[in-house]
DNA sequence: AAACGCAGCAACCGCCCGTAC
DNA sequence: GGTACGGGCGGTTGCTGCGTT
């Protein structure tokens, strides 16, 4: 069945917006709100514009704090991080960008992140023909999946180098896939994920392409941890951001209102990567596992309390929260999988499939999603978890586990309800 | 100087989801 | 439970300005 137009279209005007239109718009929202119906706004102020024409026009350029243009590339590295852990989410993206709306991001994204992505690749994938032998030998040395302590790495290398992005396991998928050898097609989300990973993120111009070859797989690096005075976790921004290079609204004075409130959001033993909920799994697989799913949704406090409010002031609590949880259960049903998984084929090759809870590779090889990930296939209870956590990464502290639910603890993949 | 092509961006479109009835 | 409706979102379109030929 067909749905009523939202407006008598042969009634309203259409394209840009006249000064004088966004002045009647935006003083009436300011005097009186939306009134909880964009539909009926533009009858009660005059306007001949639809209401989601009045919405949009509102969201995306009158509303206050918009920022426009002059992406630094601190956000160039948060969007592209976070491109990687769910895709095109703009709605989402942009609540991790103060000011910014997603359809700027979009815009950024589809006119300019995505073309710079191209430009690094072609650099990448001729530097990667000349040094591909080395490399693989240096896969092989350092033990593939599982022994490859380089997994959970941390914010900063050792030797004080900038890592913007973790780096990600070597899994023992056939290091030269056919597709590989050739160039890669970017029409579509998960082949740009594919590359931005295979990029190690890195878009600083800084960045020499060496760095980025070498370190997405050799370098063995220690863990940091940056904590705050309180002993508690900052955001998760740091993980896709080394803290001297962060923006003003990531550090500092400002750093305290990012804090994971106590009992609030916390991400299990991700050594680097305290990733606040919204941040999802930024980064590595084991933070994909960890942080998207160890979700204390009970202390989140929609209205407002300690970082969700302050990272997501504006956007309205509860619909950031909910999204949140959203992600946070969403594996549990095995419906959602493939969905989910989609622009996630980097972790196992491009041909698979889920079957059962467990993902099915075009070479015949099946592995769990804790396997897959390199976490403890399945938690049945907090201590099972911790536990396993332990023995993976023994020197990764817990920070303020929020084990107050264990239902929500079970949405750990595979995990049972 | 004119024509053309391209990039950037604002706005629109259509679908999905949640909710009220 | 089914339907209608509004809000929200991602994808797409089309306009504008700038650079190149």
């Amino acid at each position: 069945m067909g749905r009523a137009p939202c407006c008598d279209k042969a009634n309203v005007k259409r394209g840009p917006w006249s000064p004088e239109e966004d002045a009647k718009l935006k003083s009436y929202i300011e005097q009186h709100g939306t009134g909880g119906n964009w539909i009926a706004l533009p009858q009660k102020i005059g306007l001949k514009r639809c209401g989601k024409s009045c919405r949009l026009r509102w969201l995306n350029y009158l509303r206050p704090n918009i920022k426009h243009g002059g992406f630094s590339e601190e956000e160039d590295n948060i969007i592209c991080s976070l491109y990687i852990s769910i895709g095109s989410r703009w709605s989402i993206i942009a609540a991790q960008l103060p000011g910014r709306t997603d359809n700027d991001i979009k815009n950024y994204w589809n006119t300019r992140l995505k073309k710079k992505l191209l430009g690094r690749q072609r650099k990448e994938h001729q530097l990667a023909r000349k040094s591909g032998l080395v490399k693989q030998d240096i896969i092989k040395r350092s033990g593939g999946v599982g022994g490859n302590s380089n997994s959970h790495s941390g914010i900063l290398a050792a030797d004080g180098q900038n890592s913007y992005w973790p780096e990600l396991p070597v899994l023992a998928v056939p290091t030269v896939l056919p597709q590989q050898q050739q160039q890669p097609c970017f029409n579509d989300h998960a082949s740009i994920r594919k590359l931005l990973i295979k990029l190690g993120g890195r878009f600083s111009s800084n960045h020499d392409t060496n760095q980025a070859t070498q370190d997405s797989s050799t370098d063995i690096q220690p863990t940091y941890q940056v904590l705050d005075d309180n002993n508690n976790i900052p955001y998760a921004a740091t993980a896709v951001t080394p803290t001297h290079q962060m923006d003003e609204h990531y550090s500092g004075k400002n750093m305290q209102s990012l804090l994971v409130p106590r009992h609030g959001i916390h991400a299990l033993n991700s050594p680097s990567a305290p990733v606040a909920l919204s941040n999802i799994d930024v980064i590595s697989p084991h933070q994909f596992a960890q942080t998207h799913y160890m979700v204390n949704t009970d202390n989140i406090d929609g209205a407002g309390n300690g970082i969700m409010h302050n990272m997501f002031q504006g956007q309205g609590g509860n619909y950031v929260t909910d999204q949140l949880k959203e992600m946070a259960v969403y594996n549990n049903n095995n419906t959602n999988n493939q969905q989910r998984f989609d622009g996630m084929e980097f972790l196992y090759g491009d041909e698979m499939m889920i079957m059962n809870n467990r993902i099915v590779s075009s070479y015949g090889e099946s592995i769990g999603w804790g396997e897959m990930l390199g976490c403890p296939p399945v938690a049945s209870s907090s201590d099972d978890y911790n536990a396993g956590m332990d023995r993976l990464m023994p020197a990764a502290p817990v920070q303020e586990c929020g084990f107050a639910n264990d239902q929500l603890m079970s949405s750990y993949p595979g995990a049972p309800l």
